[in-house]
RNA sequence: GGAGGGAUGGCCGAGCGGCCUAAGGCGCCUGUCUUGAAAACAGGUAUGGAGCAAUCCAUCGUGGGUUCGAAUCCCACUCCCUCCGCCA
């Protein structure tokens, strides 16, 4: 939720902002709304104070056993004014909620306009493997060395499953916990979070109302409002946290992260392009989150970016890192850095983690605030949030760029202690 | 799944439909006293909104209702606790 008043005070600044996303807003209706919203209080808390004044005479006449007819009577049309004007306000706070809570982050000034081919490249980290040999794609490779089971994944959870087998279980249990001790290094807070969780959960974190069709519903009330839903992204528990919450300035960052599956619906068909493990239904990811003061959050943000970019380079992965432009950031999200690992087969680089900084838009949306240390006054927090990784398309590109010529995979260093060997060869069987 | 109890400010806890503008206590902050601290005493200590301001309005789990007037009465819902049953 972007502040009502930014767009009361510079209505064209927010306008020209959101039109950097692609979205031309008109924000008249909503101006109009919020103007008739604060006339309509005025003249119905001016009646209510009324109202207070004359209840207590009434009290006072009744005390002394005199009359109070008249002014009953007159309250009477009073209370019943009152009764309409509040519906009144309520009806127009509605649309004004359901006009803001559509609304976008307005991204920040440096984020380039437009989709996807405006995103900047920022920086490139080590260099393309070089295969002097005919590579294998990752879904065949992951087969022969009996890593990941397709077909049994598809048996058991239907379309766009998979599961981990043996080695290929040991290689992703150890990037979750090569992932999660980095952070515990790092002084982060580890927490493992209810993977369902309620409607107002993915409010805050800015997933709905837009985006309630993506994640799996699985409440059978009628009311999606008051369901409950399997997380899309431990983003969605960690946010939520703090929720209605007044900090201590002192208390802040508030560094976090949580290890859980994540599930989405995935509609639409990226069959085509995606195969393998690049897109499912329940993919593993470990998530940083920060809660910060307004002014440490771009420090905060360089510090989640580098902590992402340290695990990948401990794995001795060649990836770049982009800005994304605006249209491409989630619509919570100020700016959002990407860091994508290089796909052989595919010539292309893929996200294995998104780097944002919400600034306040999450906080207002799930009432995050600390105090100053200073004046004891009341500010939203600015919220932060970086895969850590997310590892089905890390290991796309982990089994790609460290494929052999015989066929076999080395691990990689920092995985060794888990997995329990340096190298996978391929099975006879599978 | 069954039965019962509860939800009030940062916390504990009182609260006859009308000085509730929410008692009292704890905690916290400031001051007096003190070399300093403790103690004692005095004062101050919620959030949101409207307004240039004085000030006003709202909020006692949530939503509705009764009433001139609701923390207080009525209805529905949510959440929490206790006991019983069932079960990883």
């Amino acid at each position: 939720m972007i502040d009502l008043r930014l767009v009361r005070e510079d209505p064209e600044k927010v306008r020209a902002a959101l039109l950097k996303r692609g979205a031309d807003i008109d924000l008249n209706m909503l101006l109009h709304l919020d103007q008739q919203r604060r006339e309509t209080l005025t003249e119905v808390e001016g009646m209510k104070a009324r109202r207070n004044q004359v209840s207590a005479q009434i009290s006072g006449l009744r005390a002394e056993n005199r009359s109070t007819d008249t002014l009953i009577e007159e309250m009477k049309e009073v209370s019943s004014r009152i009764k309409t004007l509040d519906s009144l306000v309520v009806d127009i706070e509605t649309q004004i909620a359901a006009f803001m809570d559509e609304l976008p982050n307005i991204p920040d000034e440096d984020v380039p306009p437009g989709g996807k081919e405006n995103n900047e490249i920022i920086r490139t980290w080590w260099h393309k493997p070089d295969f002097n040999y005919q590579i294998l794609e990752h879904v065949e490779l992951a087969e022969k060395l009996g890593l990941i089971d397709y077909e049994r994944g598809v048996k058991l959870g239907g379309a766009n499953f998979w599961l981990y087998k043996g080695e290929g279980a040991l290689i992703e249990w150890g990037l979750l916990n090569y992932f999660i001790d980095s952070h515990l290094q790092d002084g982060y807070e580890f927490i493992l979070p209810p993977h369902i969780l309620r409607y107002a959960c993915g409010y805050a974190a800015g997933q709905f109302p837009k985006f309630a069709d993506d994640v799996f519903h699985i409440s059978q009330k009628d009311s999606r409002q008051e369901g409950q839903f399997l997380l899309p992204t431990a983003e969605t528990a960690l946010i939520n946290l703090h929720q209605d919450e007044i900090l201590e300035e002192s208390e802040l960052p508030k560094k976090y992260f949580a290890f859980t599956p994540c599930y989405r619906k995935e509609v639409g068909s990226y069959r085509a392009t995606e195969r393998g493990t690049m897109r499912g239904h329940q993919f593993n990811k470990v998530e940083m989150f920060q809660f910060t003061t307004p002014e440490n959050s771009d420090g905060a943000h360089l510090e989640l970016l580098e902590k992402a970019e340290k695990l990948v380079q401990g794995l001795g992965l060649h990836y770049q890192v982009t800005k994304l432009a605006a249209q491409d950031m989630s619509g919570a999200m100020a700016k959002t850095y990407d860091v994508e690992i290089w796909i052989p087969s595919l010539g292309r680089y893929t996200e294995v983690s998104s780097v944002s900084n919400a600034r306040d838009y999450q906080a207002r949306r799930g009432k995050i605030r600390f105090r100053r240390s200073e004046n004891r006054k009341i500010e939203f927090v600015h919220t932060l949030n970086a895969s850590g990784l997310a590892t089905s398309r890390l290991i796309v590109g982990l089994i790609e760029q460290n494929q052999q010529s015989d066929g076999s995979l080395v691990i990689p260093e920092v995985l060794r202690r888990w997995v329990g060997k340096d190298r996978i060869y391929p099975k006879t069987n599978t």
